[in-house]
DNA sequence: GTAGGGTTAG
């Protein structure tokens, strides 16, 4: 900050203000940045712009503050300022309020853009489509589509990617496989997100095998994997309760130079629990901090579940005590354990 | 040199 205010020229400090904001955002101090862009950032002559905006708008919606995040646009246009919320703003804020369920909110102020004559493009349908498949609102989305060709602006890897992802988890495999034709028929590719959303579909549905063909043909392509394909694999090796299988792929996974993460870890930490192994569990759980990860309130959640289900009350207790020690914030899971 | 969308763990 000391250092963007020392250059006391507005036309270049600009820029430095948006990283700043985008480091606040990132740590969660969203109401912070919000202080420097209305306030502090005008008593240096330095006016915002429409990026400063769209950081805020993005940070307020990762702290599930969309409905914030809204109002913010809503002043923006009642005031009539010069910087006016354009379509990234308008994605960014229907894309924060549809992830809090609030579809009705996200459908009205697609239609305030509407009126306003800023063009939905596609990141604004994906957002929606994404939306709809996430109820499983298949027809919804289906209709979403049309209307997106109707307006010509052509659905891309990520629309189909969401359509897919719909249909097989509401279990309409058939579905699958049409859009899947219809996306070559629109000559357009599947890439690594889609190849994961099938893969752990074929995991779920004790397909595994046919899981690691499609894993070990995309290594064959040369394609960098990354820790989300082999945590997809991994979990389905763990519903097939192979320790062997795991500790194989962790070991290709570590050779190619990619570190677990916590899912990884939660993923070894439930097999070794369901196997009743609570010693080996304990190993893993403060071998993650020794590999500098700190465990995520989905960790503790695993681990207190764990304890309570084989009567170690005291020793859940105290992990729990630790969890709220280290500032997590306990969830149902965590307070709803199987005892 | 600064902003938006699709995937994984309890």
């Amino acid at each position: 900050m000391g250092h963007v205010i020392k250059l006391g020229f507005a036309a270049e400090a600009i820029v430095n203000f948006s990283h700043l904001l985008k480091a606040i955002c990132a740590r969660k101090k969203t109401s912070y940045a919000m202080e420097i862009v209305l306030r502090i950032m005008p008593m240096f002559n330095c006016v915002p712009n429409i990026f400063s905006y769209s950081i805020l708008f993005k940070g307020l919606c990762n702290e599930k503050r969309s409905q914030e995040a809204l109002e913010l646009i809503h002043i923006m246009v009642d005031h009539g300022g010069s910087c006016q919320p354009n379509v990234v703003s308008y994605n960014t804020v229907v894309h924060g309020l549809l992830k809090e369920g609030e579809a009705g909110k996200a459908y009205s102020l697609f239609c305030e853009m509407l009126q306003r004559e800023i063009l939905p493009d596609v990141v604004t349908y994906n957002s929606i489509i994404s939306g709809m498949c996430k109820v499983h609102a298949m027809d919804k989305a289906e209709e979403v589509l049309r209307q997106m060709f109707d307006r010509g602006i052509l659905p891309d890897t990520a629309t189909y990617t969401s359509l897919i992802h719909g249909y097989y988890s509401s279990g309409q495999c058939k579905e699958v496989e049409r859009v899947f034709n219809e996306m070559s028929r629109n000559c357009v590719q599947p890439n690594m997100i889609t190849y994961n959303i099938q893969m752990d579909y074929l995991c779920k549905s004790g397909r595994c095998t046919e899981a690691r063909k499609i894993f070990d043909s995309l290594i064959d392509l040369g394609q960098k994997l990354t820790v989300t394909t082999y945590s997809i694999l991994l979990h389905g090796y763990a519903l097939e309760r192979s320790l062997h299988g795991m500790h194989c792929l962790i070991d290709l996974m570590v050779g190619n130079g990619i570190s677990p993460d916590h899912h990884v870890y939660n993923i070894l930490i439930f097999v070794y629990a369901k196997e009743g192994m609570v010693g080996e569990v304990m190993h893993i759980f403060t071998k993650m901090r020794q590999q500098g990860l700190n465990p995520d309130v989905v960790n503790y959640g695993t681990v207190i579940n764990l304890l309570c289900s084989i009567g170690r009350m005291d020793d859940a207790m105290s992990q729990f005590s630790q969890m709220i020690t280290e500032g997590l914030a306990p969830n149902i899971i965590v307070f709803t354990p199987p005892y």
